[in-house]
DNA sequence: GAAATACATTGACACATTCGAATTCATCTA
DNA sequence: TAGATGAATTCGAATGTGTCAATGTATTTC
């Protein structure tokens, strides 16, 4: 899965709200604390169904997210995996350049 | 500075190209060390001089960039601390769900 | 001051993205 | 099997984004 497509992913509010909620569920219809049901996704966005299938979908295709399907119902939940390599891939700029020691600069 | 604008602006491969090269400057017409010249980001990533200008300023307005003008010359770096943020809020998220041990659940 | 240089801005275009209405698909229940 | 329900897909409209050509602006140099 490439950085760019998970950032993408993430870049959008809708997007960033849903995992946001993925991650400390509140109140809903049928979601428990370890998955939460697409039907309550839909409430707490305002957005149509549809709308919500198309994020999910985007979030699962970048890894982010998983779906399992129980009868009706369709459970997704975060992988933290995949948000650890993001987090991975961000950390090596977080911090000062190196300080370019005259030894460094020397190699 | 809020995170969907940090996201949305490393979202775009050219700018993470962007970031990349000004992380780990290769060599170059007149970039230094600790700091890239827009010049030698037109050469690199292949495209028009506009576009470079564009994609600074968007780096640059989501604080992940900063640009200072020596003469006539622009001189880019990164921001650690920008990043640091956006790490800083993905990280909540790159870890398993709290194991929600039964002391916690009560709560 | 005039020409040259490096970057920023504007305008235009193609392409991607977001969203909802309508529809289709899959599953459960009576 | 028929009807109901939850989600996925399709489609079109509105909007956003990346790109370049042309132009503008600031700075240096002659």
């Amino acid at each position: 899965m490439d950085i760019s497509s998970q950032l993408k992913a993430l870049a959008d509010p809708a997007r960033l709200r849903i995992v946001e909620f993925l991650r400390r569920p509140d109140a809903g219809c049928c979601t428990q604390p370890d998955r939460v049901c697409a039907c309550d996704l839909e409430t707490l966005l305002g957005l149509s169904q549809p709308s919500i299938s198309h994020h999910m979908k985007i979030l699962t295709q970048a890894g982010l997210v998983s779906g399992e399907k129980l009868g009706r119902w369709m459970f997704y939940r975060l992988e933290p995996a995949a948000f650890a390599e993001v987090v991975a891939a961000l950390i090596p700029f977080s911090t000062p350049p190196a300080a370019t020691s005259p030894v460094a600069r020397a190699a």
